[in-house]
RNA sequence: GCGAAAGUGGCGGAAUUGGCAGACGCGCCAGACUUAGGAUCUGGUACCGAAAGGUGUGGGGGUUCGAGUCCCCCCUUUCGCACCA
């Protein structure tokens, strides 16, 4: 041991130590109270960047909390290995995918081991290797089998610039998810999967995890599932057999429709122009919203437009024909694909309206409390007749709505659907936005899909004896949007396992995003080689108790992996609803683009990355780690910079010197026997258990900037103490060794290293880890203030403070605030109206 | 356009949830030690004022003995959704 702070040597040293005694090895048979505690899985891209150290440093402070609070902590970390970046270095560089991406997984390992994250090492999986893709292959198979993948023709979106496929999610906002690509509309034949079916428990699960999850997730998510409630409305078309069925959730506006619009996508459209003159024109139309659509959602709204299809409907309700129209506005992807248009009750029906000048008529009118206490009439709340400009959109009293008027909207709503139940043309209904999961990659480096396809059988699963469906080692690498694997020969030519005739492989590959819905359960048992993981040891340590990563994943990894979990459920490998307790979204770590203002997400193209291995060299591991947690809330963003972390340097050093100094004196045992602390180690005390408990409920919320700045408090509380080693009481040799032991402990998650040097410094053997716990508990007597300083308000302005004890009474709290020099100068010549005293708090005096 | 969240020193950010605003750190200023200082240590650092004192949490109003915190209006920023019937 030095008594200079050189963190690569310490740094070494323990990481050394540690991998040798294998502390952080998890036992499933450890019989301490489990904690699981999981990162985001990387993208093995090559180089750890700060958003990573971010996310690893709150999950690795986490972790050794919870370790020396003496729970069983899982800590483990493996690879997202399967993905575009790979295949996109074989396009340009020729490199093949595999090679590349286990180059990037020996380069990221080390970066990961020299920041000395404490993760299990020996749990490591990468999603690229057959061992872990033949249970993707095999969870697609039993979606296969229940009828949850299915393949069929339809519109998907496409990335121009990666020339693949997406999922509605992975191009939510109508860009690539990756690139920022706006994408277009493809018809393609795709795998789905039927997350749609699971669209209701989505969304019910949520009151699961409403406590330990980010509000704007679950918002995100709620919203992304789009559950709402309404009804279907069958209306029958004048002269012909064929009804038109529109969705609906203001079924009490249905007396002021005034037309029904169709996607101009509607399958029935063509049928009810049969014959009709304006044929031509309509399908012109409708050729030409869809051009605009495939070339990709315009920022800002689209005009609307529409056409007269000279069509009508009759209202089932009111028995009133109806003109049908065709128009943009108007999407097949939700609902029905046709709407009733409500003018005066829908903003986009309205503006509809006033361009074709459709009528407008009002049949809800605003209503007041009121109103509604004073039983009202059907004419009650506006005059129908007049001209309305604004859609009045808020529920209210129905107006001119025959036998339903007078009616409140919240009653008419399900009186009006179960009488259009009862008279069968229509019925409650609930629609999702969301829609089923396309997973088809036209790429090469993702999961095979285990189907092969026979001339004699068809499309036949691959069976499960015979997974994994293995990747060849190589293809030709185009990036022309075609199925790579199609182009291997080997690959795709095969024995159809049902009649062993020829037989040709699906070429695709399976969505990334499938290897991530469900890794964190491979860690718990990754060796396992006849299922993707024991149920047994997955009960010992799921759900995650606690998950963290970017908020960039709430609507793709992270409502995937809930649905994939409630698929596991109901195929009996879990027996829960929600795979994580509590989630933590991190802030993004920003720096400024050269030569700009903004500040953006460090990245090599913008070219305003900073490299890990650079901090660790300069300023070291536990510098850099701490450094990172400190400077803002883990849920910020924090814009990076550089002249902060040699605070953190200054910190540890000071730390360091400060037990060095004290070393010697500290190791020698002080005779017990009744201590009498001068009044700066009393203070000191109490700055101690104040801190431990401070952290320790800090912690719970993550609060680790503030847990950060508590123990500097602590520090600087020591230093002024001043003492000498050589001079110094037992006493005060008894609180330094406290408050120093206290302080080492804590610092610990943040800065692992070098705690542990310290620890072994005060003449602790064996390092911090051990069977019993560590983690100091605070006096709830010494934690509590000892004295109180307390204000004097007159007439709410500070004037003056009172020493008090914690315990003093409210009258003797009044009677000394009264007695004050200043206070009392303050009152004379007026009349004191009330003196309000806040026990431990403060004491105003309210004068006139 | 709709929805949500947030506006506190030069900067990142604290504030036991209605009770001492600015903890902790960065930066800056002064001093000490030094051949030197981009090292270290000590002190200072919201604003106005020589001081006493006054003013201060985006702006305006309100509730309260007391408001950064609660309520209303406005402004700004960030994020999410963008025809979801």
């Amino acid at each position: 041991m030095d008594e200079k702070y050189f963190p690569e040597q310490i740094e070494s040293k323990w990481q050394q130590r540690w991998n040798d005694d294998g502390v952080f090895h998890a036992k499933s048979d450890d019989p301490r109270e489990k904690f699981y505690c999981l990162e985001m899985l990387p993208y093995p891209s090559g180089f750890l960047h700060m958003g990573h150290v971010r996310n690893y440093a709150i999950g690795d402070a986490l972790s050794w909390f919870k370790r020396l609070q003496g729970f069983n902590v899982l800590h483990p970390i493996g690879w997202d290995s399967f993905g575009q970046p790979a295949e996109q270095a074989a396009i340009k560089r020729g490199i093949n995918p595999r090679d590349w991406t286990e180059n990037n997984i020996v380069h990221m390992r080390g970066q990961m081991k020299r920041l000395g994250i404490s993760y299990d090492w020996s749990r490591e999986i990468a999603a690229h290797r057959p061992d872990y893709y033949h249970w993707d292959q095999w969870f697609f198979l039993k979606m296969l089998d229940r009828g949850l993948a299915y393949k069929k023709v339809s519109q998907v979106n496409w990335c121009p610039k990666e020339e693949t496929v997406l999922s509605n999610e992975q191009s939510s906002g109508g860009i690539c998810w990756r690139c920022s690509t706006p994408v277009e509309k493809r018809d393609l034949e795709q795998w789905f999967l039927r997350i749609t079916d699971y669209a209701e428990q989505l969304v019910a699960g949520i009151k699961q995890i409403e406590d330990g999850w980010p509000e704007k997730v679950l918002k995100r998510q709620s919203d992304w599932v789009g559950r709402s409630e309404g009804a279907y409305i069958d209306f029958t078309v004048k002269d012909s057999k064929q009804k038109i069925r529109v969705f609906t959730t203001r079924i009490d506006t249905i007396y002021g429709a005034t037309a029904i619009v169709m996607s101009p996508d509607h399958p029935l459209l063509n049928e009810l122009l049969e014959g009709s003159a304006l044929k031509p024109d309509i399908e012109a139309f409708a050729q030409k919203v869809r051009t605009q659509k495939a070339a990709g959602r315009e920022v800002g709204e689209e005009e609307k437009e529409g056409v007269n299809t000279g069509v009508l409907a009759i209202n089932p309700f009111s028995g009133e024909t109806l003109p049908v129209w065709v128009a943009n506005y108007v999407l097949m992807e939700y609902g029905t694909g046709a709407i009733m248009s409500v003018p005066a009750h829908d903003e986009r029906d309205m503006e509809f309206a006033q361009k074709y000048s459709l009528p407008i008529r009002q049949v809800i009118a605003p209503v007041t409390h009121e109103q509604i206490a004073a039983e009202p009439s059907p004419t009650t709340g506006g005059d129908a007749s007049a001209e309305i400009k604004q859609a009045f959109t808020d529920y209210g009293i129905l107006i001119n709505s025959g036998d339903w008027g007078a009616k409140l909207s919240e009653v008419a709503i399900p009186e009006m659907s179960a009488f259009a139940k009862e008279h069968r043309f229509g019925e409650p209904a609930v629609t999702y936005r969301i829609r089923d999961w396309g997973i088809s990659r036209q790429r090469f480096w993702g999961a095979p899909v285990p189907v092969v396809y026979c001339d004699k059988d068809g499309m036949v699963p691959v069976p499960y004896d015979q997974l994994p469906v293995v990747l060849p080692q190589s293809a030709s690498f185009t990036g022309t949007g075609e199925s790579p694997l199609a182009g291997v020969p080997e690959f795709v030519n095969t024995e159809c396992p049902k009649c062993h005739g020829p037989a040709r492989r699906d070429t695709d590959t399976m969505d990334t995003f499938v290897d991530s819905s469900w890794y964190f359960f491979r860690y718990l048992d990754p060796g396992n080689e006849a299922a993707p993981f024991d149920p047994n040891i997955a009960k010992r340590w799921t759900p995650v108790d606690q998950y963290i990563g970017g908020d960039s994943h709430a609507v793709m990894h992270l409502i995937y992996t809930r649905f994939w979990t409630k698929f596991m459920r109901d195929i009996g490998l879990v027996d829960f609803d929600e795979p994580v307790k509590r989630l933590l979204t991190q802030g993004m770590v920003t720096n400024r683009v050269e030569g700009t203002d903004e500040w953006k997400a460090m990245s090599k193209s913008l070219g305003n990355g900073v490299d890990p291995d650079e901090m660790i060299k300069a300023f070291g591991a536990d510098a850099t780690r701490l450094f990172v947690l400190f400077a803002a809330p883990v849920e910020n963003e924090l814009r990076w910079s550089e002249t902060g972390i040699e605070g953190a340097v200054r910190f540890l050093r000071r730390v360091y010197t400060m037990i060095w100094r004290w070393q010697e004196r500290l190791s020698n045992p002080i005779q017990a026997g009744a201590m009498e602390f001068s009044p700066d180690a009393r203070t000191l005390r109490r700055k101690t258990h104040q801190t431990i408990a401070k952290i320790t409920s800090d912690f719970e919320q993550l609060h680790l900037n503030t847990s950060v700045a508590a123990l500097m408090e602590l520090f600087n509380q020591i230093v002024d103490l001043n003492a000498d080693p050589a001079q110094a009481s037992n006493e005060d040799v008894f609180a330094i060794r406290e408050a120093l032991e206290s302080l080492v402990i804590m610092l610990t998650p943040f800065a692992p290293h070098i705690a542990e040097e310290m620890w072994e410094a005060l003449g602790h053997a064996g390092g911090l880890l051990s069977e019993t716990p560590r983690w100091p508990v605070a006096d709830p007597e010494l934690a509590r203030r000892e004295e109180l300083e307390i204000p004097i308000q007159v007439n709410g302005k500070l004037r003056s403070r009172v020493i008090a004890a914690p315990d003093v009474s409210e009258e003797d709290l009044r009677a000394s605030a009264l007695a004050d020099e200043r206070v009392q100068a303050l009152i004379d010549g007026h009349e004191v109206v009330k003196v309000i005293v806040v026990p431990r708090r403060l004491v105003n005096v309210v004068i006139r």
